[in-house]
DNA sequence: GTTTTCACG
DNA sequence: ACGTACGTGAAAACC
């Protein structure tokens, strides 16, 4: 019988320090159970043993086989975040039928020593999976120890352990006896190491060996003194770092047999931490609570689920029944779900027979059908519910929101014996459990009067796309790489050498290495070279602004000359994508290309904004709303004051200075209004003193002034921050003045770093989720007026507080009156909104 | 596949 | 002693 013997703490350790910080949407962390399973199936797979075992340490006050062997007991104990996971990986090892050993007193080490010991018997071997080095001393002819690395496994047998060390794997306990392990707290000879230590058992063969005659050998005196004086601390040491062979374990072979995997208790228990992926590497069959609530007729005609070819008079007889169609369109296939049967179809016409025709529909992810539909000149009618967005509502931390996903974490019956038709087959249960849930948790109207609406506008944008100057971008790039190629040079010269300046590596060696700058930061695998150091850098050597220029322009020329040129389609337009469920606090991505980030803040890059244009007989209409944010904190903390700098209609950051500096505004200066902008920006992100002062460029007590400053000034501000804060503690979330909500599980983190990140964002989301809704709902409006009211122009773009337009000459008055209007009128605060709409060509000039 | 850097609100 | 503002996406380098 072939055994697999985990050390468990020790791939837990590894696992839990390899993978960066990975939590669920409750806040537990599950890295280190996300790398053992990975390693844990790899090695299965790769060994296919007959039996695996577990072994977990028990550290106990006092040793029972040793009262003195209490060395690791000194250990730093392991961090809460990595203890908490440890209960958890035990269960399911215990559910995947791993038999787990535990023993008060004795280390994981010492089990698997005992294990393999029993199983170096008769037609018996033993694999042993650790993490440690430790194990190696362990292998025999029928004991393998896997080494599980950050990247990958090495096995040693016993040739491997030759050809790396050229000794018996015994004699590496002796090695160690000398070299000791700090770790271990395991002091071996004072002043040997690794390299002594491995040539002095290689030399004499044992440590017993070593110590009969190393004084009569030609060792310099200076290893003779140390090896004289650490005679003691050798052999305590051997001791210490020999693993017990003897354990107080099962010697029955036949109790490590392969146990049975408990398939519903473990993928119940894997859904509840966020580990979908491994319920599908598991090779698991979903469970469901709600398949008690179906009788077995009803069941058995679920189970039947008949797939047909989707016909003409299947879409006539929906739309008579008046019952609800299940739909799901990603691709060119479309899947309908109705009334117990599934219908599938990749003819168009079908597909817009039925999005067109008046039968009620529920689907997952709209935007698609909505895009057909626009293609053909038509419009898709009568969803009244979009799965994933429900989903992305009732928990935006989630990364992918799949019906898979969505059944485990709402506990729905999920149709994997429907094989390929399991997502369609499984929406109709998975919309009735998310509509009571959208309803428990008052998300009605976010979801139906926001998100579900705005899908049709996002996908209307999409569809549409902004027109793209490609002859004017390609002579732009031209230019740019003119200017980059004799930056180079320059660079170089300054350099002494040519090297990669895009390499972070490569330019920190020159700079901080080579000319001997001070360096300030190091990162992982160097010197920080990130604009923020060079900068305070630029005056010490002319190489400096000669690499941020070119960063600038490299910047310009890979990810917006090269990268837009790629994504121009055949009629000249750019159609990115408005992702709708991506960010945890409510606003829109764009990506593929990413329109949101386009330069505008320096003016070299701005000039992009001269290729994005109206059509030929066009305008493009842009209008932003001011400090949207800012007034949405006014209108939320009702801070009289605050409310006050904003009706006045004087510039509000010179308001704010004013007031924060106390003296009249028209003394407020250039320099005082700079620093009143940067604090209120500051303070909607949750600002720190230390953060500020480095943005401001003044001391961390200069800095702490302007924000005691501030909120003497504004003093419901605060007020309202630690009230947020105090709310988010005891939800567990917070919530925006339209019910959206965003989780944060960081607040009950241990970590004080991580437990401050999620006070800052309790402190931001509310903000900045209104300001997201806002937008939205304007969106929707200037959407549905522009339609109403037969104009030619279209909305195109959408960045955070600015939406573009794309209007007719004729059209373009009426259409600039609806965006300020419904802008403004989006929502009604204690201050008004306020939205600037600007004309142009081009963006560049759109842009006021 | 992850890290660094940098573009935007 | 540590880390240090919220939210994104893309490219290139790095391992």
């Amino acid at each position: 019988m072939k055994i697999l013997a985990i050390d468990a703490n020790s791939i837990m350790n590894r696992a839990f320090y390899g993978i960066k910080a990975l939590t669920n949407s409750k806040g537990f962390y599950t890295n280190a159970l996300t790398g053992f399973m990975n390693t844990y199936l790899k090695t299965v797979n790769d060994t296919d043993p007959d039996g695996i075992v577990a072994a977990f340490d028990v550290h106990a006050p006092t040793f029972r086989h040793n009262a003195d062997k209490t060395y690791k007991a000194n250990r730093k104990g392991m961090p809460d975040e990595l203890r908490e996971q440890m209960p958890v990986i035990k269960e399911i090892l215990n559910l995947l039928g791993v038999k787990v050993i535990e023993i008060e007193g004795y280390e994981a080490d010492d089990i698997l020593g005992s294990v393999a010991s029993v199983f170096s018997k008769g037609e018996n071997e033993c694999i042993i999976l650790t993490g440690d080095r430790d194990s190696l001393q362990l292998v025999n002819d029928r004991v393998t120890v896997y080494l599980a690395k950050v990247k990958e496994t090495t096995i040693y047998t016993p040739e491997r352990i030759a050809q790396d060390y050229s000794l018996e794997p015994k004699q590496l306990i002796d090695v160690k006896a000398l070299q000791g392990d700090a770790s271990d707290n395991i002091k071996g000879v004072a002043g040997i190491g690794e390299k002594t230590a491995l040539s002095l058992v290689q030399k004499f063969g044992s440590l017993d060996k070593l110590y009969e005659n190393y004084e009569t050998s030609d060792l310099t005196e200076r290893v003779k003194e140390k090896l004289r004086n650490g005679k003691e601390d050798a052999y305590h040491s051997r001791w210490l770092g020999t693993i017990v062979l003897d354990a107080p374990i099962d010697k029955k072979l036949s109790n490590y047999e392969k146990g049975e995997v408990k398939n519903d208790e473990l993928c119940s228990l894997l859904a509840k931490y966020d580990m979908f992926k491994l319920i599908e590497k598991l090779k698991l069959s979903i469970p469901s609570e709600t398949k008690g609530t179906y009788n077995q007729k009803t069941l058995d005609e679920m189970n039947k689920l008949p797939v047909s070819d989707l016909k003409e008079k299947d879409i006539k007889l929906m739309c008579i029944s008046g019952k609800t169609a299940y739909f799901i369109y990603l691709t060119d296939k479309l899947d309908i779900c109705f009334d117990n049967t599934i219908y599938c179809t990749s003819d168009k016409e079908m597909m817009l027979k039925f999005f067109t025709s008046d039968i009620q529909k529920e689907c997952f992810e709209g935007k698609q059908a909505h895009k057909l539909c626009f293609e053909n000149g038509c419009e898709l009618t009568g969803v009244s519910f979009i799965a994933d967005l429900a989903g992305y509502l009732l928990n935006s931390q989630s990364s992918e929101y799949t019906v898979m996903n969505l059944c485990l974490a709402y506990k729905v019956l999920y149709r994997k014996d429907m094989g390929e038709y399991a997502d369609i087959a499984s929406l109709e249960l998975l919309c009735d459990k998310l509509k009571s849930k959208i309803s428990e948790n008052g998300l009605d109207n976010v979801l139906y009067e926001i998100e579900i609406p705005l899908c049709e506008v996002l996908a209307s944008m999409e569809n549409i796309g902004v027109k793209a100057d490609a002859d004017g971008i390609r002579a732009f790039g031209e230019a740019l790489t003119k200017d980059i190629e004799s930056l180079e040079q320059t660079i170089y010269e300054y350099a002494g050498r040519k090297f990669n300046i895009a390499s972070p590596k490569q330019l920190g060696d020159i700079l901080f290495e080579d000319l001997g700058l001070p360096f300030k930061k190091k990162t992982k695998h160097g010197y920080s070279t990130s604009a923020e150091i060079l900068e305070e850098l630029a005056d010490r050597h002319p190489i400096i602004p000669a690499v941020l220029e070119y960063r600038t322009l490299t910047k310009l020329s890979s990810t917006y000359v090269e990268g837009l040129l790629k994504v121009i389609k055949k009629d000249g337009r750019v159609h990115s994508f408005f992702n709708q469920t991506e960010t945890r606090t409510g606003r829109i991505s764009s990506s593929d290309p990413n329109l949101q980030n386009i330069p505008v803040r320096k003016e070299i890059g701005r000039q992009m904004r001269k290729f994005f244009v109206a059509k030929d007989g066009c305008v493009l209409l842009d209008a932003d709303y001011s400090q949207i944010e800012l007034r949405i904190l006014a209108s939320e903390c009702g801070d009289e004051n605050l409310i006050a700098s904003f009706m006045s209609g004087e510039d509000f950051h010179a308001m704010t200075a004013s007031k924060v500096f106390d003296m009249p505004i028209d003394f407020v200066t250039d320099e005082m209004r700079r620093t009143a902008k940067v604090v209120n920006f500051g303070i909607v992100y949750g600002i720190g003193a230390y953060s500020l002062s480095n943005d401001l460029g003044v001391s961390m007590a200069e800095a702490k002034r302007y924000i005691d400053q501030y909120n003497a000034t504004y003093p419901g501000v605060k007020r309202y921050m630690e009230k947020t804060i105090d709310d988010a503690v005891k939800a567990g979330c917070v919530t925006t003045m339209f019910g959206r909500r965003r989780y944060i599980p960081e607040l009950t983190a241990k970590n004080k770093a991580v437990q401050a990140f999620g006070k800052r964002a309790a402190m931001n989301a509310p903000i900045q989720g209104a300001a997201a809704d806002i937008i939205k709902i304007a969106m929707i409006r200037v959407y549905k007026r522009l339609k109403e009211e037969n104009l030619n122009a279209k909305l195109i773009l959408q960045v955070h507080d600015e939406l573009i337009i794309e209007a007719d000459e004729k059209d373009k008055e009426a259409a600039a009156r609806i965006l300020s209007e419904e802008m403004k009128n989006a929502a009604v605060l204690k201050v008004p909104l306020i939205a600037d709409v600007n004309e142009g060509k081009s963006w560049y000039d759109a842009k006021g």
